[in-house]
DNA sequence: CTGTTAGCGCATTCAT
DNA sequence: ATGAATGCGCTAACAG
């Protein structure tokens, strides 16, 4: 292993300017420091991060615990806080295990920020977990009670306000298909804002792991108009799938015979029907941009308390139109 | 923060003695073991990592790089590679930053171990980083020149493999839709090994990042039979994503009118069309399996030298059967 | 501007 | 069985 003794050997220097040098110290002659930066370049030296985190506190490297269910989204967002990572000098570390084991491992190679996306309560063993990790976890999406840091992203007003874009198009029976989450909280919220039609059969409440989720949407494209609705809100991309896939099967068209919008804007969903797909939903990257720039200044907060709302946008693509005459 | 200092002060003992006590190191009376043991409890103390990983550097834990283009195969390898891991003590850590960028965090981490896909030659910048990286580089998939240690994916005997089972099944025409990889060689060599027809039309060269792609998979898909092959094969799932949705536009029954097969099994792509899609390619849990064997293993091999290939297996599903008579 | 040095928390000698 | 001392690689404070 090459140390910054090594370095200070070859550039001639002691190794206490070779620190100032490659950490951007004040107190170094231009020329030293990059004769030093070059050394160090050319021998391919790694900084030791466990020296730097006995004596001071900050490793530049921040955690994330890849939350199940989540699939090509996170992936997507996984990407962009990557680069907007790497344009500030952070690292990256992800963890496929399971939140309590991503935290242990994290700890033990010394990341003192994380990053939690959140779709539920936690667990009571999370909570344990949480409680002995010495560093600060960012909790996003959902906001679970007794959290205090936190940027809550806004499902509901997202829901909300794919519903409202529909009823100004002009349809007055919106349907809904996913769980029982915020989501669907938006979307009854939306019906009544916007004083639209509401029938039990519009609301088709199911899950990719439901073993009955097939036959359930089945009986909502079963049926034609005017008994079935003239939009349908389809609350993640996981159901989106299957969702697309029976659709195409029962050959109904859309949008001509049924206006979509999808939470989640993922590059991938806009191949699954012959036409693009209209979203609402965080937009990627200001989302991690958003999560970069508090993460990282978090330490300079006041209060012990932080938490924010994310807005969603709505992208209208060609899957959404007015609804067509009977 | 509380260290071993502190509890040897209240233990009245120095701090040599808490260390063994606490490592269950040989030396110290099973009575001041316990007292130790007690207060070190009752202080709440936690070890602290990095002073430990200062002194002995191992980490027990296998770091892999992710690769781009490969989104929704590789999550569900990292899952599966994950369960692996933790079944034998193992850590993961994932990194979706550069090749070389990914090299340094390891190194900065002591991550010793890593497994690297590899899908074509290799920058000199990596080859650089790999130059420096202190520890063992898995090369998976593709083999690049030089590489000492490797698990090659036999893509091309998967691709035959493919154009048997459709020989097998009948087809005399079968077309390839992909890159010009290792896949295309496979594709042709079956042509040969099971006298098949060959038009320049079956072959059409594209990847999602191709922008005449659509263009090209419009053209294929506009011909009727005969001018159509009545089987084709798909080199990626990115790539089915794509001739999925266009299939199902240009009203393209499968496998009535063109059996399918994709390289490589996600589950994803069986929401794509009506039919479950055929595919060949690695089994991932043996995949993973094997990764981690060959990992773990490696400290034990005398040669230098290591490669080993990886099989393909064929599941036959709905979308490929006899070809209809004209 | 650069050299020198203390010390972060710990495992590991070598003494006792 | 235990104490004392050394050093891992590094930053920061102080000295020159």
């Amino acid at each position: 292993m090459i140390t910054i003794k090594d370095i200070a050997k070859q550039a001639g220097v002691t190794y206490g300017t070779v620190s100032r040098a490659l950490n951007d110290e004040p107190g170094v002659s231009e020329k030293t420091r990059a004769k030093i930066r070059a050394i160090a370049e050319q021998m391919n030296y790694v900084p030791n991060l466990a020296a730097k985190r006995m004596v001071d506190r900050s490793a530049n490297c921040i955690g994330i615990i890849w939350p199940k269910f989540e699939g090509l989204f996170f992936y997507r967002l996984s990407e962009r806080i990557q680069q907007e990572a790497s344009g500030r000098g952070y690292r990256i570390m992800l963890s496929v295990a399971e939140p309590e084991d991503a935290l242990a491992s994290f700890q033990e190679h010394f990341i003192d920020k994380v990053i939690h996306w959140v779709y539920a309560e936690e667990t009571a063993s999370f909570a344990a977990a949480k409680q002995s990790f010495h560093g600060t976890i960012l909790e996003v999406g959902y906001r679970p009670n007794g959290h205090t840091f936190c940027l809550e992203i806004d499902r509901k007003g997202a829901v909300c306000k794919a519903v409202r874009h529909l009823a100004e198009l002009g349809h007055r029976r919106i349907a809904f298909l996913g769980a029982r989450t915020d989501k669907l909280v938006g979307y009854t919220q939306g019906l009544v804002d916007f004083d639209l039609e509401y029938s039990p059969d519009d609301i088709v409440i199911t899950k990719p792991s439901d073993p009955r989720m097939e036959h359930k949407i089945a009986a909502f494209l079963d049926k034609t108009h005017p008994d079935r609705a003239t939009a349908l809100i389809v609350d993640s991309q996981g159901l989106m799938f299957e969702f697309a896939k029976m659709a195409n099967a029962a050959n109904v068209r859309i949008p001509d015979q049924l206006s979509l919008v999808c939470y989640d804007d993922v590059p991938e969903l806009h191949s699954m029907l012959p036409v693009p797909i209209t979203t609402v939903g965080p937009n990627v990257d200001a989302l991690a941009r958003r999560l970069m720039d508090t993460i990282t200044e978090q330490d300079g907060r006041e209060s012990d308390r932080f938490e924010q709302i994310v807005e969603s946008v709505l992208t209208v693509r060609q899957s959404t139109q007015a609804p067509s005459p009977p």
